[in-house]
DNA sequence: CGTTTGGTTGAAATGTGTCAAACTTTGTGG
DNA sequence: CCACAAAGTTTGACACATTTCAACCAAACG
């Protein structure tokens, strides 16, 4: 199935490539990963809080959310992934987990054995190195959802959120002209900022009659980027982005 | 300095040797760890947002919190760090600092230069390993805490962190007899739950007189540790320490 | 083309914030 | 070791951001 893959395919491949210059036999290492490539419909499950999974997975296409759930059953989303994220690749060291994963969209994931996992680095220090870094700016993005959540009310957190958002997708090439898809309901933004699906709905109204965003289905349009960012308090230092990735 | 150190009196080591044997190779290669120690004040910075450290550190002794501030001045804690703990250990990958990180307590902090570092993990990939699992943890630890910041009220939450505190000085010998010193003030403990000094009074109030807390100064006593556990929907999996540490 | 999913609206209820003052404990210099 | 200052805690009244509930509307979809 990866004979015929080649890596500009593979967000993963071009992310790392993005940080730094891989040699031949680190991209090479990289491709002949074996890679379970699966199809998965939007509000799916992939892994869920609990599990001792014996691989990971990147998404390839599409959007994901991890999430956790209180007793009570409210849950709290605590992170959007996209193409070139291994959102769970924690459980290569952390036997049990302690978040679920669900696509929010139609996705394309790769599963990548955490056996094959391991060979990768123990055969490539600067890839465990990479993939460590990726590790540490997850770390670095629940750090800044913490003070969102904690400290912004809600108008400017949800500024923030579409923020970070766009500055990601930016990042991996999924943003033109200020314009990109967003698939995620109103009920999920309010899942992800912590406040109710009706909160959510005034809020974006407020945002849209500022001039400040056009979201309409999934497609949302930035016509005042830098009034944005000041509305959501949103400084990219925290996504540990090259430079030119984090700029306007 | 560190020649006459042994490893019992280093919290971090003996926190790896909780996790995994070490071999005598690995426990005297981290023995040899050129181990400045410093005594800080309470109240101070170590490190600040924006830095670009060329250290880390681990604390000895005492209690730490990492912060972050939004524009208008609003301090969110994102995490408390106690002995054993390596609070900036993502900058040995992350060169510009996302966080600050202040003494709580009077601390005894021990730096390592990221140099130092590197070298210990170039030759022991087990510890390299053991330290990416510390960042993954932490990285956990900031996940429950935007849950808790995010869903439940300000009295759960307040439990919640008490619960987490408990168990994490628990773990490292810091609580006897369901007790603990806990150098945390209200305004702090606001900081951290997100929510202001006045309604942390209040709960407090409300949880000393449910039972579930003793807490006067910097001593804290749980006499029904179910029944806190229970209201701060408290679950340790995320913590992913050894099943004994995590039990009551 | 009806059914589901997602978005919008209004009114009332409530958790939490803010402000301001008083009280208590802790630390410290004389 | 007292006296005073500083830091931390407690209290009450009021303001307000956000939730909840319930209904309705619009768009998507098989």
């Amino acid at each position: 199935m990866h004979a015929s893959f080649h890596y500009q395919d593979n967000p993963l491949i071009r992310k790392l490539e993005s940080i730094f210059t891989l040699t031949d036999d680190e991209r090479q290492a990289l491709l002949d990963l074996p890679l379970q490539v699966v199809a998965i419909k939007a509000d799916q499950d992939i892994v869920r809080e609990g599990d001792r999974p014996s691989r990971s997975f990147t998404i390839l296409s599409g959007f994901s959310c991890t999430y956790k759930m209180t007793g009570n059953g409210r849950r709290q989303i605590v992170n959007f992934s996209i193409a070139g994220d291994i959102p769970d690749l924690q459980s290569l060291h952390l036997k049990v987990l302690d978040i679920s994963i669900a696509t929010i969209s139609p996705c394309r994931v790769g599963f990548i054995t955490h056996e094959a996992l391991w060979d990768l680095c123990t055969r490539h220090p600067r890839i465990t190195a990479a993939f460590w870094r990726e590790t540490l700016v997850e770390g670095a993005i629940f750090r800044e959802w913490v003070l969102n959540v904690g400290q912004r009310e809600a108008y400017h957190r949800m500024a923030h959120i579409l923020c970070e958002l766009v500055v990601r997708l930016r990042a991996v090439g999924l943003v033109q002209d200020h314009a990109c898809t967003l698939p995620i309901t109103q009920s999920e933004f309010a899942d992800a900022i912590g406040t109710s699906t009706v909160h959510v709905n005034r809020v974006l109204q407020e945002l849209r009659a500022d001039g400040l965003i056009e979201l309409k289905g999934d497609r949302l349009n930035i016509p005042d980027w830098e009034k944005l960012k000041q509305v959501g308090d949103f400084d990219p230092t925290y996504l540990h982005l090259e430079q030119d990735q984090a700029a306007a």
